[in-house]
DNA sequence: CGGAATGATCGAATGTGATTGAAAATGATT
DNA sequence: AATCATTTTCAATCACATTCGATCATTCCG
């Protein structure tokens, strides 16, 4: 056996667990442990694995509840006025009782604020968002099926008959990666099934973009403009833009994110 | 026992308690108090939580989290070393890449705990054991779709063609309010409802109930004792339950919630 | 043949469990 | 309320087991 098929097979296994022995990567790989520690030496410099007593461990151990509990964390706090504003005005569109659909999304996520004090029928693939409708308002929520993606933080089954086909609502709420003439643009596909899925179950399609959103291009392009009701966005949206989404029959909300901002627009 | 995978368990059970004595971590770790108090020191140094007299409690404290974000609150603590026994018992009945099903309920969800340092499918329909296992392990977790019922804590479909009909394990375990020579008892016609669309979807069908379950009656009878696989429970199990068990040709297991390991009967 | 990788061995270092006496909490009595 | 006895928890220590690192012999392959 070569020391690079070593490697993978040792990088593999501490990938399925939150720890391998030295002993389990002799029996899996047949060599013998002082080989063993010298590989596990080695992805240790490299910085590929971390050592511990007795074996070894993946490299960025799930902090326990740095990414899985407050998921985004990065995303969270970009843009964050801008996010709030628009997520207001997007949860100002509802009544209680009203049943809508949320779309999992660092932007759509922070609609669980203003949502705290509603009381509405949700309907979500967020694992977080239900999460925390759950724990911090009154709001019934539903959720969709499937196996839960830590990465992006939704929840998608490969099947098409799970309960999304049994939900109807009002409204869909969704953010997304970029906007333009083309449509709505995604990068990752996984969103894009997801999103897929959910879109269809509701009278209106509305859209939450920040004004950054509107420069934004990426690969995957997940439905026309026509398609879409409304977009909520924020001020720093340019005349141009409006022009193209009035041209595709989109209604345009601008929310207002409170005081005068400094524009943020590259070119 | 490595010292990752302790550590691991150790913040998992912190999270669900208030507080966590050593002697309840002796139990869900099987390693001697010395080493608990050894672990716990280490984590108190890397500021993973707060060492108190008796054990741990979480960093961040019992915020106002109370009773929505731990809705087994009371019942979680009622006999809680024999509840962690019979689950570490029903943990170890399988290994690493098993698909299991684990329906909602506090003596299951105690099994969260032992899975923390596993790698498992898992699929169920309880909201909590789901966050659990997403922020404290690693293995994957499928969720069945549907509204959350907050007060039993299980989420839950109106209909029979969500993703639940699409996932097939090994085992499915569940709880039960009661248990006699008629059947498994539960008591709220919504559990039934939620267990009735899981039993089915595995090859066994594995039982968790504490000693006194087996006094306890109920007006709903969810499946006769021949549909059960295994029954695991603690050393307060009566001659003449273990009888009827085995005349029902049910495997019975007693789970040592005290002094005596269990013996490990490898493959 | 020669260099590199591997396996084996052994002393050193570290983790673990049990024991024991000190410290702290508990509760019972005055 | 204060004191004392009992129980529980803690920290230090020692013996034992596991793991590590270094060294050296062997094997593999060009």
């Amino acid at each position: 056996m070569h020391e690079k098929e070593r490697h993978r097979i040792i990088l593999s296994a501490v990938q399925d667990r939150p720890v391998v022995t030295v002993v389990d990567l002799c029996s899996l790989t047949g060599v013998s442990e002082a080989t063993i520690r010298r590989d596990i030496s080695t992805l240790h410099m490299q910085q590929k694995l971390r050592r511990v007593r007795g074996g070894a461990e993946a490299m960025s151990p799930p902090q326990f509840v740095g990414l899985a509990g407050r998921p985004f964390a990065v995303n969270e706090t970009l843009r964050i006025s801008e996010k709030q504003a628009i997520t207001r005005a997007a949860v100002e569109m509802c009544k209680d009782g009203d049943s809508i659909i949320i779309n999992g999304g660092t932007t759509t996520f922070q609609m669980v604020h203003p949502l705290a004090s509603r009381r509405l029928q949700v309907f979500t693939n967020s694992f977080p968002i239900a999460e925390h409708l759950l724990n911090h308002s009154k709001n019934t929520v539903t959720l969709s099926g499937g196996t839960i993606y830590r990465e992006q933080n939704i929840i998608l089954s490969p099947f098409d008959n799970d309960v999304t086909r049994n939900f109807y609502a009002k409204r869909m709420f969704m953010g997304a990666q970029g906007m333009g003439p083309i449509g709505l643009m995604e990068a990752d596909p996984l969103l894009i099934q997801a999103e897929q899925k959910l879109i269809g179950q509701a009278d209106e399609l509305v859209v939450l973009v920040d004004s950054s959103k509107f420069s934004q291009r990426s690969s995957l392009v997940l439905c026309p403009l026509e398609r879409i009701s409304t977009v909520i966005t924020d001020d720093g949206i340019s005349d141009k833009t409006a022009a193209m989404l009035e041209a595709a029959d989109v209604k345009l909300v601008v929310a207002d994110s409170g005081g005068a901002r400094e524009e943020e627009v590259a070119s």
